[in-house]
DNA sequence: TCTACAGTTCGATTATTCCGATGTATACTG
DNA sequence: CAGTATACATCGGAATAATCGAACTGTAGA
């Protein structure tokens, strides 16, 4: 394996910025050459050429454009990070701010998040979605006060954010009427061939999907993954395909989507999960979400 | 302006990742006081101790653990990056992969995408929602064959992606029957103090509304900023407080989320573009969306 | 054709990285 | 409680890479 020289890299990424080598030197405080030079390297070590010169310009090649985006996304990220380290923590205003993963139906989330808008007061929210990953990463930095998952957070190296179950809740099959008719009779073989709405492969609502259709040695005709479960639902509103949501919010599902519910998933159960950069929920408004959470919002049915 | 030196972080960053400087030593085919060093360097740069030692181990402190979670960010993008240069393209089956905008209403996205589902054979649709700079990131990789936004790249730099209009939409406000009720009298200074839904600072939406606000100086309550339009939704639907949206999925907002339409925001529209790596569009199924959606979608009202 | 500008090439110089040897603390072993 | 293996830290010199000034090449404009 081969290293990237990021170095190499940063000063290309000037380049491009500045449009030229020679404002690039100033902003590096750089004689010419050197520059010159390291970018030389940096196209050999690629095996690509990054700029072409067009008259006395620098111009992007095709592959210096996408190293030129990749290097704005890396940069960007150093350059929080050290301003996080020189303790300029990124405005922070006196209101809760959540993280929400995709892969959270936002039905769930809007059950999750509400109790804290009903306190007095009135806490006022900021919600951001992103991948699970992402949002750690910002939760960790002390960016974000909650994150709500569908999964604990892994850890990989011991990280210092907890995970707070809230609930969890089965998964069922819904569709629109006419699908639901159609497929209804004969549950579950029938749904070999089935147009199917997924989510990602990497989500643990599909794993749950998957095993349940591997058990029944059902093999459906995916018609699209989703990142996002609201689009699924968009789309299945719609009857283009059968798709799957936890049973905790069936009925909601059920009158705002217009559809139907074809059969439970037996054994699978998808989770809900709190995450929070301390041991104790201190926020406030994050406090009365996870008590109102465990006590109400999934624990009657079946308990 | 200081560097951060990003070869220290990346012998960090093994080091965090392996576990120990032993590990990373294998890994970076290095000798281990070099990596020592390295880190030490690094720990004085940043003015932060990185790892405190713990018996013979090294734990990440505090400090440590946010700083390898960027770092992780930042160099799995550069494996990415050079993985895509190696021209090893990150496996793109036979569907149309698109990216779509948070800030796109699903309603709408699923309006514009659904024509795919309809052409013969039945194009697999792979959907990623994410910030528009990272979509337009990954479709300059290649890895993503449409972004959906609503708003059009912009172009610091001359970047190769291409902007199609796809149609155009003004703007209302929404909410449950009784809010509803409760504020349409004496519109639109009766919304003074009244409470709000809106999306993050930076998305074109809320510019449109602000906008609004301003010139009849309303000072609404705001109850919560959000990146995603379907949570607002999820929110509104509730009776939480008042949200826009496009007038072009008038109808399906007032009858999915049972919600009435308070008024109209006069000169404001909100654009909605499909962005590519070419100038033209040459995925079949891609075509046919954008065809549909510049003649159908948006194109009868007010035309 | 002359001049200003932008980037390149070429050694010489300087800074940084890297390694082996050695030292210190910690865990395991009998 | 030695004796030994493990893991990291420290040190000084050797190897490597980055940097610079000076001279060179090509372009654009006067």
């Amino acid at each position: 394996m081969e290293w990237l020289n990021y170095h190499h890299l940063l000063y290309f990424w000037m380049v491009a910025k500045r449009g030229s080598i020679a404002r690039a030197c100033e902003e590096l405080r750089l004689a010419q050459p050197t520059i010159s030079g390291q970018l030389r390297t940096l196209e050999e070590n690629l095996g690509e050429k990054l700029f072409a010169r067009q008259g006395r310009r620098l111009v992007l090649t095709e592959a210096g454009q996408v190293v030129y985006r990749y290097a704005d996304e890396i940069f960007a990220l150093g350059e929080e990070l050290s301003d996080i380290l020189k303790g300029r923590p990124r405005n922070r205003p006196m209101r809760l701010i959540v993280g929400v993963s995709d892969l959270i139906p936002k039905l769930i989330a809007y059950r999750i998040l509400e109790p804290a808008l009903a306190i007095k007061g009135g806490a006022q929210i900021e919600c951001y979605e992103d991948t699970p990953e992402k949002l750690l990463l910002r939760l960790s930095a002390h960016e974000l006060d909650l994150v709500l998952t569908d999964a604990p957070a892994y850890s990989a190296v011991r990280v210092r954010v907890f995970n707070h179950l809230l609930g969890s809740s089965g998964v069922a099959l819904f569709a629109t009427a006419p699908l639901a008719r159609f497929y209804r009779k004969h549950l579950p073989s029938s749904l070999t061939g089935a147009p199917f709405l997924l989510p990602m492969k990497n989500s643990p609502l599909r794993q749950i999907i998957d095993q349940w259709l591997e058990v029944h040695s059902i093999r459906p005709r995916v018609l699209g993954e989703f990142q996002d479960t609201a689009l699924i639902t968009a789309f299945g509103q719609s009857g283009a395909g059968i798709f799957a949501a936890p049973v905790a919010i069936e009925r909601e599902v059920r009158s705002r989507y217009r559809v139907a519910k074809l059969c439970e998933l037996g054994a699978g159960v998808t989770e809900y999960y709190a995450i929070s950069a301390e041991r104790k929920i201190k926020h406030p408004a994050a406090t009365v979400i996870a008590e109102v959470a465990k006590n109400k919002l999934f624990g009657i049915p079946g308990q």
